[in-house]
DNA sequence: AAATTGTTTAGAATCATTCTAAATGTATTG
DNA sequence: CAATACATTTAGAATGATTCTAAACAATTT
């Protein structure tokens, strides 16, 4: 019953997000706004949304995923980052935070806007507004033979 | 005589940088680092460099150039940085600080560390320890229009 | 200066991402 | 509810940044 509940949920939520960036519903829309919106927030590429479709039985193109995390993004659903090079996040907490990054595991954790103040010391540049602030938190394991 | 003294002390200065990396010293190279290493600090990817250098008759190619930076980069003397998918940025200032970022014109900016202060409002994971900390600050022209 | 080792290079290879154009799906209208 | 318009998906090609390869070249050591 729950359980049930919770999965028509989950697909409303997908649905409206869908629906809320004036794009139509279509099945591939819907596998994909499902696993980004209903559940815990994540910090994911194209190519793993694809994979992780792929062993779903879902089928969908790579070009698809790509297009349609853009539009989510242009939509202001998800929020890209950059962190190598080589690919693109996407983030689907869109409020205002931060981020740990753990080294060992190559693993994104959001820091909460307000475990972390920011104070400029002088202000910024004059005729400039600040748009955003992003800051990016690199951890390690403790290394415990690090005796100074 | 002044003007001499400077070039010839922006040259050593480049030989050094090339030296204390550990590599044999080679006209390519110290064409790079005499643009990077003596002069204002600089946010500057591969295609940049290699253009610059073409400009002023210098023969290199467009691989030397990456695998220098790439070098220098391993080497700490230069710290790499990301902010879209399709390019890296290299940045010549190793000492810790942070970004301004101009949208309208797409450049960076330093911020001193001492004109930011983070502070933690909760202590980082159990087990990890903070390697390092990245502030990137987006900027754009104060809009006038802006009246709530 | 011969031999060893490191560097540069052009061009090919790679890989994430975007583009293209044809096929298919969804919505709208009478 | 068929006909038309419009949006979406797709496979595969194109793009563009970066890396690789292997041959030519330069620096260093003996």
């Amino acid at each position: 019953m729950k359980y049930n509940k919770n999965r028509k949920n989950r697909e409303k939520l997908a649905i409206s997000q869908i629906q809320s960036a004036g794009m139509r519903l279509t099945p591939q829309r819907l596998a994909l706004a499902k696993r980004l919106f209903s559940g815990p927030d994540r910090h994911i590429t194209a190519e793993e949304l694809h994979s992780e479709l792929k062993y779903a039985d879902v089928r969908i193109s790579l070009a698809t995923v790509y297009n349609t995390l853009n539009r989510f993004t242009n939509a202001g659903l998800l929020r890209e980052f950059f962190v190598d090079s080589n690919q693109s996040y996407f983030d689907t907490n869109t409020e205002p935070h931060h981020h740990f990054f753990y080294e060992e595991l190559g693993k994104f954790v959001d820091v909460p806007i307000n475990n972390l103040n920011i104070e400029f010391l002088t202000s910024p540049p004059k005729g400039t507004q600040v748009d955003s602030v992003e800051v990016f938190i690199k951890l390690s394991k403790v290394d415990s033979s690090n005796k100074k």
